[in-house]
DNA sequence: CGTCAAATTGACAAGGCTCAAGTGCCGTGG
DNA sequence: CCACGGCACTTGAGCCTTGTCAATTTGACG
């Protein structure tokens, strides 16, 4: 892929997922004044306390954020990939409650938040379309508060995994029959709220059953129909094939598409 | 408290806070066509999977949201006061992938959704406030995460016991020293991923140090500053005090409130 | 071929859960 | 006014899921 030409479209497409952005609004999305920069894994990108000036759009990789207790303990509260924000709620706040890090090579495309602050308000669908976009993401945070209150730990990493895959399908990176997933094992413990000798355990009963497979440190999802009942997955709520809601009392009957993959089944 | 008159001060209030809303935007909001509703404790408000056209504003009680496991665990993902909107994500959203419910009798001001869409189309400082909320409430959520997936059960209780206080407080319901919270055992045990037996030996542990006092099944926290040490709880990720940022490269002088309470140290 | 991080495995400890049996408070009906 | 019923709260005993600690193996990469 080339990176020059496609930076914005795994974010464009996410935005017109469940919103009709004016084509004058991409191409004001295009024309932000971005510059590429290329990191390694494990390279913090926002730091919790931290004013904000930059807004960090990731262009290949994966990330995630995470916060602390004072104990130390590292919960990891969210993955990131091709398209993603990784400070949208800087828009809006001045300073980080959490920090962001990558987990893997990443490309990152840097712009001033005032850009985007501007660029927001002259095109309120663009606005519309980030603000849609931050409750899908507050809608997974509660799936993740059941996931790690009331679940237990097979079906907790069983969920992880699956709404990863349903994700990077989502984002056009692959289809749940041939992912490898990026985060280390201790990455899946800091996100399900386990340690990572347990993770290991129940990777490997995941594997024993045949749901996943497992070389050269990736997991992939072997049998996702199976993996995704022990995983008590169903992917509503990450409102992939939600209809955009009437804007007014109309209610508008557009070609949305009815392109329903295998993960919402 | 006149309901007719102040229905909308709450959430005037808590929207006004780091956002500069236009006086012609809060008289519009106060436009709103609204009937008012009370009902019991327990009263469910939105349904999960539901079709949503109505909006709830909660005027005066308490409401929590919370989502089931397919094994039937209750999780509560937040709880509400005076001044939260219930569904606010159904602006954007077509389908509800949560459920509500009050938890103490409670008076709700219901108006159609289009309504509110319709306002935020003519007063893009409503949305932007509202944007705001979703993020605070996201940025809720984050922290949920951490307290249920990496801190213990006592801390986890007293972590969600001074955020209630905390955001009590911001609402102007009550100050830290002589707060009732409104939640059964059971309640603080769905929103701690603990089981309501578990909750109440931590509750005991509590009061023997003297953190909290109870009567009458209703909670008080009586040592302020050694319930925050005990619950590691700093208040930052609720962003109370935060400025507005700037709205372009000029930096904004306003007469923005050093009002900084016992909370924010 | 040495180094380092990630993964793996075993033995043991413990925090929190389950089950079970109460107690206390409060509203309701006789 | 009192008895009853229901719900929330309490408490104890034993178990189980998950954590802790420690040693070892594997794989990637210079």
């Amino acid at each position: 892929m080339s990176i020059e030409l496609g930076i914005f479209d795994p974010l464009i497409r996410k935005l017109s997922s469940g919103n009709v952005l004016s084509t004058r609004a991409i191409e004001a999305i295009r024309q932000l004044p971005v510059k590429i920069k290329t990191v390694t894994s494990r390279t913090k990108v926002v730091d919790e306390g931290q004013n904000i000036t930059d807004c960090y759009l990731l262009v290949d990789g994966y990330a995630c954020r995470y916060k602390f207790t004072a104990t130390g303990g590292r919960q990891i509260v969210s993955f990131h990939m091709a398209g993603d924000i990784l400070d949208i709620q800087h828009v809006l706040f001045d300073r980080a409650d959490h920090s962001v890090k990558t987990i893997s090579e990443a490309a990152l495309a840097v712009f001033p938040m005032a850009a985007l602050r501007n660029l927001i308000a002259d095109h309120p669908d663009v606005g519309r379309a980030l603000w849609r976009d931050c409750l899908v993401e507050a809608s997974i945070f509660r799936e993740w508060v059941l996931n790690v209150g009331r679940r237990n730990a097979k079906v907790r990493i069983a969920h992880m995994l699956c709404e990863f895959a349903a994700r990077m399908e989502a984002a056009g990176l692959g289809s749940p029959a041939d992912f490898t997933l990026p985060m280390t094992q201790e990455d899946i413990g800091d996100a399900t709220g386990l340690t990572p000798v347990h993770v290991n355990r129940m990777l490997r009963e995941l594997t024993e059953e045949g749901s996943i497979t497992r070389d050269a440190r990736r997991i992939r999802i072997a049998d996702w129909p199976r993996m995704k009942r022990t995983a008590d997955f169903s992917p509503a709520y990450l409102h992939l094939f939600d209809r955009p809601p009437a804007e007014d009392g109309r209610s508008r009957e557009s070609d949305y598409a009815e392109n329903v993959s295998a993960l919402a089944r």
